[in-house]
DNA sequence: CATGAATGAGGATTCATTCAT
DNA sequence: CATGAATGAATCCTCATTCAT
């Protein structure tokens, strides 16, 4: 039955768990009694408890990110245009991985001393770097990186409110191009 | 030797290493360790390391909070005067306790299952609903909440960007303004 | 309020928790709490934890039995009707300090390596040479040992059973004085 | 080097040092360095030390006594002969499972909050209701109880009597014999 | 591919006890 | 008489990891 997607098994089942308890909270003994394997096998599949965690963000974060920086490289000089189109994108891929991102945000302290904490954070930064202008005024640059974390946060954010995930994501797009505009606007004007 | 205050140097100790390795990282040994005492100590001041997480928060964070939720609800009806003197208020209080909000902001999964964090993220909706209109479009809503996320942020991110702290804070608080007086507009035209 | 009457309270409490949860489960913050003093209040009256369950036995349960042997000496050559007389002293002095006795029966592992847990020990055992006659066969010399069994359990078993305390006293009296009349008997027939 | 008896070989190391020293007084680490392995080692064997003093008693005294309940309830009615049979049985396991039964006589205590203590409690009374009539007189209920009684304490009293371990056994079965003809009688006549 | 068995290090917590005030 | 503060030693237990089979 299962023929070689084991190693995608496990995966499944950590993120799932990790993004329930918190990377620290959640322990290998429980993700392989999930599975119904041995703590062993897993260990067959991932050197260590960083590599298996970090295998689940290389695959639904890392990569996905490093493409969109890759094609927002492509397309340089950055216009408003082209940071919107980032916007747009970087949500699309927010709210396909949901859950990592999720687990990212609420578990930056676990993350911090594991490389994978730090390759996030530069992914980050770098995408902030190609919405915001070094040069522009600090509240702009505020701007910038509150759209990026208006939109991570509306994946978590906001539970009592109306409107179904896609409606908010919707919502949090709109603020966040509209913050990234009036920071070009400024320094534009 | 020591005066009475043992209890308050241990509270910021914790602080300290809890804010620099996050919750599950510190152990209780390693607090006493820096303090030269017994781990033995730290029960006689604190039931139980959940205790000792709680009285922090209870003391630099619920508190300020509470009052400032307090105040809020005197001057009813909410004007857009008075919400923007709530996120004044909130960014001063923030800026005097960064390092817990920065832990909380950090630690998110580690405190959910301590019930210092429902506290928090209890208080924390107050302050939202203060501020935004139930009856807003959604957009408004993200506005609202993301002015309230932006200040949390600004803690600790923009690390790159030039400008002290305070400066920082100022920008953040701007932006903040902006966004609630934008939600609030949107509500009245 | 409580004029020097102290070191009786923290026995009595001490006594109520030592039989309820077991001595090694009862700690002496427990009992302290349970009194509104300090731990090092008990410390005052009782130079160790062992002094204090030591001072209990010593005044509710070693002394009584020392008199009943005392009497017992006093009335040589013990006739059966000596030994019947003891009986019923004794089951009297069980039921007055029902509590202790339970205590003494349920705790036996933790008492074995109390000096105090030896002294109960011995003085059972004067009670019994007293009862039984060394030379009797060893049927009869079990008759006599189940006698006192038989009045210490039925302090604490036979819940399910009818009948108030006092009847089930006396019950268990009367099968213990026919337990050693019968030993008796053996011996002269 | 170890073929799979390790957790036999535990088993039979810790109901050594139970019975010896009591079940709060021996630590797993005791055991573990008794047995030269690790605490950890313990803990892949058994999940708690519940757990451990619980499988004893499952193989030891739980088992054995289910068969003899079992034996006897398929001879309904319980006449006098099956009565006596009940005790001969009993007798036989006690004395193959001594150190149990001395433990758990003496360890009431620790035992009342761990589950297998109600168990063996049920057990007993079970048996108990096997062997006496609930209408009966209270003294000849008594008889029944401390016929039991005396089975078990003679496992581990009368030390200094003469007599080997197998002739004390017989004697005390004697004694028990004569305690529950004599209440069967005493409901006939 | 996977398991069974084990380890070493460390976790939070509790306890009886001490002593200066 | 009693407390407040602290200690040292021990407790049960959990975890990531290893390795022979």
């Amino acid at each position: 039955m299962s023929r070689g997607n084991t190693r995608q098994r496990i995966q499944d089942v950590a993120l799932e768990l990790f993004a329930e308890q918190g990377y620290e909270k959640t322990s290998l003994r429980e993700i392989a009694e999930q599975l119904g394997v041995t703590k062993a096998a897993l260990y067959y599949h991932f050197k260590t408890k960083e590599d298996l965690v970090s295998s689940i963000f290389q695959d639904l974060a890392v990569g996905p990110v490093d493409e969109l920086i890759a094609w927002a490289e492509e397309n340089r000089p950055t216009t408003l245009e082209t940071k919107l189109e980032i916007l747009r994108r970087y949500s699309a891929r927010l709210s396909q991985s949901a859950s990592v991102f999720r687990f990212m945000h609420e578990n930056q302290a676990a993350l911090r001393e594991l490389s994978i904490g730090d390759q996030m954070k530069s992914r980050i930064f770098s995408l902030l770097n190609l919405i915001k202008d070094s040069d522009a005024p600090l509240a702009d640059q505020v701007r910038c990186a509150s759209a990026l974390f208006t939109m991570h946060s509306t994946l978590f954010v906001l539970e009592g409110a109306a409107g179904g995930p896609d409606e908010k994501r919707k919502a949090a797009l709109e603020v966040a191009e509209e913050l990234v505009t009036s920071a070009h606007h400024g320094g534009d004007a």
